[in-house]
DNA sequence: GTAATTTCTAAACCTAACTTTAGGTCAAGG
DNA sequence: CCTTGACCTAAAGTTAGGTTTAGAAATTAC
């Protein structure tokens, strides 16, 4: 084997420790584009491995994959991503976390007060009802933490 | 219709914000139990209000409806929960929550440290790899903040 | 008393992120 | 050469957490 043929799925998948059909859908959803040997095998660049572990990284995050793809499009198409490029979409990981912190954070500290007074009640506590008027807009808890279903 | 007829379960949408589709869900899985009226149309306590709150500030949580369950199956089954039976239970959040909290913060560290390298290397990089073994293991970065999968 | 709402059940449908299956092809070792 | 294991595609299945649909019965409003 040349030392440029590029990596099989199956190498792939245990240096990331995917699965080869999770490997398989990421390309489907336009994550990774690899090209095909002779005998219609897909072949992976080892740039691919970083590809892959931002994946699943930013999937713990609570990244979508189409949220993603739209990150790693913004790396360079002709060439071999740098440090700098890398480094650059992480940023956007900071952020993200750095959010994610604080709101849990105070939700914490709300629900001390909560445990505090036992209510749990949509219409007295702070934690499901800060502005007392959940119960008039028919909203419930939901919007405290800002839905993320919509 | 008399002081006592129980909560309708359009009733119970308005107050609390959710689909009545989705409380229908939540009775076929076992997190609310009202009874029948006459007419075969579904009563609720007022109780239920404070059980389905729960249900939904724990998922935003992260919490998974068998968890919530197995939260909510802790209440006393004959009368309605005080005061504290609510705090008893509200503090498994807050221990969930610190964990989660020192799992970002922890994450949201070792990330800067990625950033300022830039490598997000599978082979050498702290984050993914700390004890510079995810390769031989075949396992990636999935275990640096516990699968979330398994 | 009648019209408009609500509610009922059961079953089908939905999205995300994959996995499994079925039926074949390719590649490597002996 | 032959066998075994890795790989291929397309389609169907899976799980969580619901929503939608359809047709019928109950309740409420006027």
């Amino acid at each position: 084997m040349a030392v440029n043929d590029g990596l099989s799925i199956g190498a792939l998948a245990r240096r990331t420790g995917l699965a080869v059909s999770a490997i398989r859908y990421y390309e489907a959803q336009g994550l990774i584009k690899p090209w095909r040997n002779n005998g219609g095998q897909r072949r992976f660049e080892r740039a691919d491995l970083r590809r892959l572990s931002f994946v699943m990284i930013a999937q713990q995050f609570g990244f979508t994959l189409p949220q993603i793809k739209q990150e790693l499009d913004r790396l360079p198409d002709g060439r071999t991503p740098t440090k700098e490029d890398w480094a650059r979409i992480s940023q956007a990981f900071r952020t993200t976390l750095d959010e994610r912190i604080a709101t849990l954070t105070r939700l914490r500290d709300d629900l001390d007060g909560c445990i505090g007074c036992g209510c749990l009640s949509l219409q007295a506590c702070a934690l499901y009802n800060p502005q007392d008027r959940a119960g008039e807009k028919g909203q419930g808890p939901r919007y405290l933490m800002g839905d993320p279903r919509s």
